[in-house]
DNA sequence: CGAAGCCTTGATGCGCCTCAACGTACGTGG
DNA sequence: CCACGTACGTTGAGGCGCATCAAGGCTTCG
């Protein structure tokens, strides 16, 4: 496909420090593809061929289990890497990466890692950052899953989205990507009827106002106290 | 402290596929620390002054919550790296090292890091294959937590520790450390009540031994079969 | 020998899952 | 464009898994 301009992505936190001619150089080498809502970008088990950038949209990373159930590992918003599982030594994906809405993602053969880290050590070590933050990010949710409440995980879910990817509105802070209530359960471990009734009583208390597939936070500050006000 | 001898060392992961010289050089700038029993090698948001190999020993790692709650992310066994902050960009500590029982371990300045990344490439790859995996397992984690019950979880912790720091002995595969419900509980997110009251269920069955911080796995397979048989 | 730490076991209650039924928005094809 | 099917959302009733509260026994160490 047809090659980016540098200046499109150079202010991304991946390309932080790089000098733009470098910048442009992983673009060449790069494949830019559009995947339509609902589509995989990668799968799970599957070869991890390439590794990605999400140039536009929101990707849903989810596991499988065994039996069927599945759960929202993270939400990629438009900027960050994903798919990196050479950089980790990795030979699959371990989760699906599901396109939330139509998206255009950047893909690099997983071949080139070893290459591009030796040759943009500054695209590695942003990229170890991301994977730390990742890192960081599970294990509250470890923490969280142990020691909080149902109320309080989607509670928190529920905010996390809405500062990843809200949008402000007249009404509130809309979370600006198509999500179910089910959706919910699965990044929190419950059922969507139980996320259905605290929608249900947040709304009566008006503290977010919400529909088919549509949250819009109106009052963060009570949801924060319910997650757990001292953090 | 003394300089130790590269072939202590040198059939560990970390420093797989690295030349014998090179891991002389690395190990000539390293402290050598003794830790006792209960004692922490770091501590839980301190300054991430180092990074750590355990030599011998096996280490908890600990996260405690705003409200005095504690999680067990992982054990730590001998030869394994830990404490890695910097290698992930993190200028803090996410969690608590305590010792389980006398530990020795290498310790070299973090501000160190980013030579030792260039200088040993093999080295810097390792440590990002055992953050990946530590990722992995942190994701297989949150999927546990959200989709088995309590029973499976303990039975799963209980099988990984048998894994991981196993010896076999007459009576079956004795965890080698001193492992309380208590550290159980930590571990799976339950409470110590309900891990004894599992482990007493299971020893009638005649499936564990158990006691004053022991458990030894008799029949690991019926175990494996209450953690979910299908994987 | 006392105290502290670890383990066990019972009784009780409630948070949340499960099962069930119905209402409502969407989009698709006649 | 309307009718239907499908996916999403709501709300109730019931029950169970596990936390919580409580009390007591058994090691281990100072």
């Amino acid at each position: 496909m047809g090659s980016l301009d540098a200046s499109l992505v150079c202010d991304l936190p991946p390309f932080e420090h790089m000098a733009r001619q470098d910048i442009a150089a992983l673009l060449e080498r790069a494949r830019s593809i559009r995947v339509e809502k609902g589509a995989a970008v990668f799968g799970q088990d599957e070869a991890a061929h390439s590794f990605f950038l999400l140039l536009d949209g929101h990707v849903r990373v989810v596991r499988v289990t065994p039996d069927g159930e599945q759960v929202i590992a993270r939400y990629i918003s438009s900027g960050e890497l994903m798919g990196i599982a050479q950089a980790l030594g990795r030979s699959t994906y371990p989760a699906s990466a599901i396109a939330a809405v139509d998206c255009v993602v950047l893909a690099w053969p997983g071949a080139m890692w070893t290459e591009v880290v030796s040759r943009y050590p500054g695209f590695a070590s942003n990229t170890y950052k991301t994977v730390g933050s990742r890192l960081q990010d599970a294990q509250d949710r470890i923490v969280e899953m142990a020691t909080e409440r149902v109320e309080q995980r989607v509670a928190n879910a529920v905010l996390k989205l809405a500062a990843q990817t809200g949008r402000r509105t007249e009404e509130g802070i809309l979370i600006d990507l198509p999500i179910s209530r089910q959706d919910i359960s699965e990044m929190t471990g419950t059922t969507l009827h139980t996320v259905s009734r605290l929608m249900s009583a947040w709304e009566a208390a008006g503290w977010v106002k919400s529909g088919r597939q549509r949250i819009v936070v109106v009052e963060g500050h009570k949801l924060m106290l319910l997650a757990g006000g001292a953090k």
